[in-house]
DNA sequence: TATGAATGAGCTTTCATTCAT
DNA sequence: CATGAATGAAAGCTCATTCAT
């Protein structure tokens, strides 16, 4: 977070302001995702900033609203990560597949945190209606939709319904993050991508794409011309 | 000290007594389900079954351990429900898969709160080490991988790892489940069954066995000959 | 969850501040004698207090500690006690022995919970190995060990052993105290002082030191020339 | 509990129900006394004795009641031991205080648990006014008075007051219980008797009686000729 | 503005006692 | 009669939240 070196007063103030409410997020996150919801202490977690109890619920009304925030945070880092991936690499159309899959998995290898808050979010507060995670979904669901419904347009999915295809692909990276550290598996969740999109290309692309896949810059593994 | 005027033992019908642990059992799952853990009061959960807190302190020595109970009641409940099923269609093969798929989906159709239960156990105590659920899926993996072999071998699926097969299975079951109800679709388990078999299928089949697909009793919704 | 309507922090004026442990100390003191360590409701200590429970639980950790910090106490004090009163009057030799004596008695005159105390350390905590009167006790018979050797190089007292001299008064003294308020006798602890004196000198003192005991300070009731 | 092969119907269960409750007492007593009245817990009692709390119940209306009856039985246990040894020994005049001394010492080496009862009763329902344990001093202690004044009459003890002397002796007898166990000595309590005898008749005794104490049949260890 | 002492609802767990069987 | 399942008052302790300083 570049916050750079300041000239006047007063910014100082609001920079030290949004630099305390990033300082809280960050701990918070850390120590929802490490003990869950109800086992997180709010004194502990102002202790270990080093702050008061009070200045917590200054920022944030509740020990809820803290964790509520704490998820949109990550939400938005989260898509700002892969956007700004996608972004660099200035691929189109199946290699945008292929980047926002793995700049997706990538992000949670980055920030094993999230997935739990994830968890924790649907555990804790699913039964009060309330889900930020959710929510993300959806709206990136409708992107993905009208992407897929384009590379349909042009020959290179099979005809099949965009809203199918956006679920299937969400179930194979949801799946994996939440399969993903239960088993004590050392590996990246980035290092699973190519088996995510191999199963998930040979599934939906056309037998013509299938066949130009290294021309169109996706990796199947040799799987394609089998 | 408790020396006190007395409560004693009001009850006396329940004509149903092998009953009560699983009345219990099942009242629990279903507050757990819906509420979490910790928001489960198990006061609460006592006078919503007519007894008394300590009839169910009696049966379970904590609240989590009632927790526990539930889960593995539920994974019990899973495994016998997907076993009779795959045992009562008699078939073998890629059919089997294909009838444990859909047990598995149905079964979960029929209870919905075991998901839940699921997401409460790795929310709440995946901190803790204990993981009832975890080890189900692992034990689970290893006999898919052994079918999956075997499959390989008869030349039905292309040569790949068969723990990465069995991972990828469950990554499309258990994303499934996951991101299920979350939306409020109205839409079953069960009926996504073909979607999930149809890419999985496709990206594990040999060319001859896609081909034979209408033989082999496995239903790829036309794909097959695309 | 925790997650309702507020409490806070309601208590205001509080001009006595480095009192509300010692408060706390001294009304646990007085519950705890009357009423026994488990008929001690720590609520209810608080109530009495005109505080919440969160304030005993936030100065100590739990009921047992309250108790054994009120033990404690009152150990120190009567410890504080006894030597201020010897050291204010000055005596040495037997006339010491005499002073202490009242002292301690005098002591229990005004603190009569603090038997009740010990005895219910005794009767609670005494399976569990921990007991700070017993502490005390041991601490202090050494000191008396020394004391009585001393005075028996000087031909005070007759050879014996100085370890018995301290367990004979010890018992003297704390059978007396337990065996006080069992009747309802008005009587202070103090007036005995001298029956308990008398016996233990005539008891333990060389015949030399019975005939001056007049000059040496000590009033053994007319009995020493009997 | 040897309660022979039978002849015969009723009569055992007369002898049953007798020893059933004294078993039940007995147990009760060892448990009160090693974990205190509040951590005995009456299943647990009752499962130890192969029985069912009901059964209990049956005899004894409450836990408290229980408890009391086990304080008395003690009592009763003590006061006949001590008339038995009194008895048996057929001494009079000074000696039989020697005798009865030891005897009671003597009875708490061999049941210890009784001082742990006496504890319990004196922490836990001294605040209720009730108190087997003293009601039994008190009676005794009007014997000793009886005793002592026809002593004093014969010149053997010093002109006093016959209630201070009990009050002495009670003093020193009940010091020794009450500060017994507390170290781990390994003494009995009766090898301390001659202590409590030495102490006790050196401050009594007149000086014929002293000068006489052997020919009197008491043992005061070279003392007297000093 | 920041702090943390104070609060008390809420929740878990225990166990004396009752009574249907 | 004996049994032990059932009960629920009671009590210990936690921690989100407030607010005087």
């Amino acid at each position: 977070m570049n916050t750079k070196a300041g000239r006047g007063r007063p910014k100082k103030d609001l920079k030290e302001f949004q630099n305390r409410n990033e300082q809280i997020l960050d701990a918070a996150r850390l120590m929802f995702a490490s003990r869950g919801f109800a086992d997180t202490d709010v004194e502990e977690l102002a202790s270990e900033l080093g702050i008061g109890k009070g200045t917590i619920y200054r920022a944030f009304p509740s020990k809820q609203e803290l964790f509520f925030a704490t998820v949109d945070r990550s939400l938005e880092q989260m898509a700002g990560f892969i956007k700004a991936e996608v972004a660099a690499q200035q691929v189109e159309g199946l290699q945008k597949i292929q980047t926002a899959v793995k700049a997706f998995l990538h992000f949670f290898d980055a920030n094993p945190a999230v997935i739990e808050l994830f968890i924790q979010e649907r555990a804790v507060f699913s039964g009060q209606g309330h889900s930020s995670f959710w929510e993300h979904c959806r709206k990136n669901s409708a992107r993905w939709e009208t992407f897929f419904s384009d590379l349909m347009a042009q020959g290179f999915i099979r005809k099949s319904d965009p809203r199918w295809l956006a679920d299937t692909l969400n179930q194979l990276l949801y799946g994996q993050l939440f399969l993903h550290r239960m088993d004590g598996s050392q590996q990246s969740l980035k290092s699973k991508s190519n088996d995510i999109l191999t199963i998930f290309f040979v599934g939906i692309l056309t037998k013509e794409a299938l066949r130009n896949s290294q021309a169109l810059g996706i990796d199947l593994g040799g799987l394609a011309n089998e």
